[in-house]
DNA sequence: GTGAAAGCGCTAACAT
DNA sequence: ATGTTAGCGCTTTCAC
């Protein structure tokens, strides 16, 4: 019987001696287990399951894999074990660092996990959220890390939870009462932090300046917790002011607010990349940050402490955040299909405040 | 017959009535030729090939593909079609928004051309790079897009090279004489445009200042460029001075250099990040950009414009490098094996020259 | 501890 | 134009 399956196993391989290189690319579990005199399923289990081969065999099995250059070709086990270990990364882009940052943790986070990833950006376009979704389930991900433009009217979540696809927010931050599983600081209280401690400098005209509102629940939600921040100290909050770009000057919108009367003795910019177009919009408006006015920004990317004078901000911390939503996926994969009950949905990192810097007391003091 | 084969087809699903909701993920191709009484041939056809069948054919398929809800499984296809249709990437790190920039445009390419994505980074680290390309060839992608640290010797390279598997480099640029496919600036030649640009602005006393050397032979390439500039105009290169961090604050360097008799009245940052830091050195040691020293960088990311003043920089396309390596790519991958002669291997994208903002005349001028 | 056999979901000859 | 068949490379019962 030996003989015979020994037969049957080079049955499917295609002639060695075919002439030209192998451009399949080379051996198979087949093939190893055939230099091996074991059958195909023994020498799986070398490198799926140790435990249940013997050490004599395992050697074996090892060693003929290293004389063939076996490459194990995961669409195969992916294929047949019916999960793939891959999870889908979706961010609204990768050029504001916030995102790059994250990246940095979910792929350690992922790779030493045992897990591949596949990344997409979706431009902060809920259009093309839906599509790189669903070109992530094409790929049959086993759950997905993501960042949605706004998560509490989000076609694609509300797709995905229909289909019952396990994945973890980022930077969203899901509502309480949400059955939805996210990873961010506390948007709002952070935010109101911040806005605190401008007001604790002595400032009292503070405005808000944002990115499209549209495109980020977590803009906004920071702009709630400024306005907490006004009326616990008894200040009128002002309306914010949201400029389309991060990267164009928006010189125009911020010289009509700083030559006002009651003009603004500090901004505060819902993001880092924001703040730090709105610090040069200012300086080439002849003023100087922070003596004539202070900014204070919010994200705490690498690059704020880079400038001069360093970024004031709100300081998340991204690559944890990555980091973290990858291990709650994982657990919520691992425990099998009940929907981890037992740590809270909704995690939230610890926020940290850098006041130097971009915040200084306001002028007038 | 026909009835035997519908049979034969639903002999592999499970039990619909089998109480809990199917966790497998949906529908199979099986079902959707079932429902449209074709079989699974035809059906397939449909999606891949769909010349080949008849439109009202087609359009039933298509309409019991929907109302299943079927979604290809692309494992399933990856496997059997023997290309995956992937393509690897790997880069240094993000959070350098050269290669965020450089990804928007691979994966608009990748994308736009039916090709799936896998991204990783190195860090920089050539050991990191084999093992991260190892696993992106356990995936077995179809071809890669990477940026190694150093193109000239690098073990990873040699390795694909060995395997014969299709790769074309983004920024590393591939010698003349090299095998090799790459896409990039001219190093050295815009390197050299960008520092006989300040000499034409009166400057004599240029150093150049890098990352650490041997993480990059890009940075090597461009000190050659500016070894070529100072050389044509009759003055003496001096020494580059190699900074360990792009983000760290390496104030102390650069104030031995700028307190010296002989000081520089101009840098050249083989990158934007670290000018972006050095000018913040330089302010923090009380010097004004550009009226006491100038600053030169490379590389164009948009964060550039952002700063106030605009960075003076060199400019590549990072955005197009991505989109043009994936490009090249597909090319060698669909010309089947030929290894593309026609297009020459080394592709050299236009660099752009921005001389304003933190480049202006030496003081003594 | 090891082997035989049955597929995972799909495509591609090869028939008809 | 459509159907039949044979796997892609792997894991995983089920026997022994």
């Amino acid at each position: 019987m030996k003989t015979f399956s020994s037969g049957a196993l080079s049955v499917n391989r295609k002639d060695p001696a075919g002439g030209r290189p192998d451009t399949t690319g080379g051996a198979t579990l087949i093939d190893v287990a055939q230099a091996a005199r074991v059958s195909l399923a023994t020498a799986s289990r070398v490198f799926s399951s140790p435990h249940l081969v013997r050490d004599s065999t395992a050697q074996r099995v090892r060693e003929a894999a290293r004389r063939l250059s076996f490459r194990p070709n995961l669409l195969g086990s992916k294929l047949r074990a019916q999960q793939t270990r891959m999870i889908g990364v979706m961010v609204p882009t990768l050029e504001n660092a916030v995102f790059a940052e994250c990246w940095h943790g979910i792929e350690e986070a992922a790779l030493a996990g045992g897990y591949s990833l596949m990344l997409v950006t979706s431009g902060y376009d809920p259009a093309r959220e839906c599509e790189r979704v669903e070109y992530l389930l094409r790929h049959r991900v086993d759950g997905m890390v993501l960042t949605v433009a706004d998560a509490a009217h989000s076609t694609v979540l509300d797709q995905l939870d229909g289909e019952g696809v396990p994945y973890v927010l980022a930077y969203n931050q899901a509502g309480p009462r949400s059955r939805r599983h996210s990873v961010s600081v506390d948007n709002r209280r952070s935010a109101c932090a911040g806005v605190e401690a401008l007001i604790a400098a002595g400032h009292r005209r503070i405005v808000v300046v944002s990115g499209a509102f549209v495109a980020s629940d977590r803009a906004r939600q920071r702009f709630a917790g400024y306005q907490d921040a006004m009326r616990a100290h008894g200040l009128r909050p002002a309306a914010p002011v949201c400029l389309p770009s991060h990267t164009a000057s928006n010189a125009e919108q911020i010289r009509a607010l700083v030559r006002a009367n009651d003009a603004p003795t500090a901004f505060f910019c819902t993001n880092d990349l924001l703040a730090i177009g709105v610090i040069s919009d200012l300086r080439r408006l002849g003023l100087s940050v922070p003596r004539d006015i202070s900014v204070l920004g919010y994200d705490g990317i690498a690059l704020g402490s880079v400038v001069e004078p360093p970024l004031a901000t709100v300081v998340q911390p991204n690559s944890e955040i990555g980091a973290s939503a990858v291990g709650r996926l994982l657990a919520w994969l691992h425990d099998g299909g009940r929907a981890s009950a037992a740590p809270p949905r909704v995690t939230l990192l610890p926020h940290a405040l850098r006041v130097n810097g971009t915040v200084a007391a306001p002028p007038s003091m």
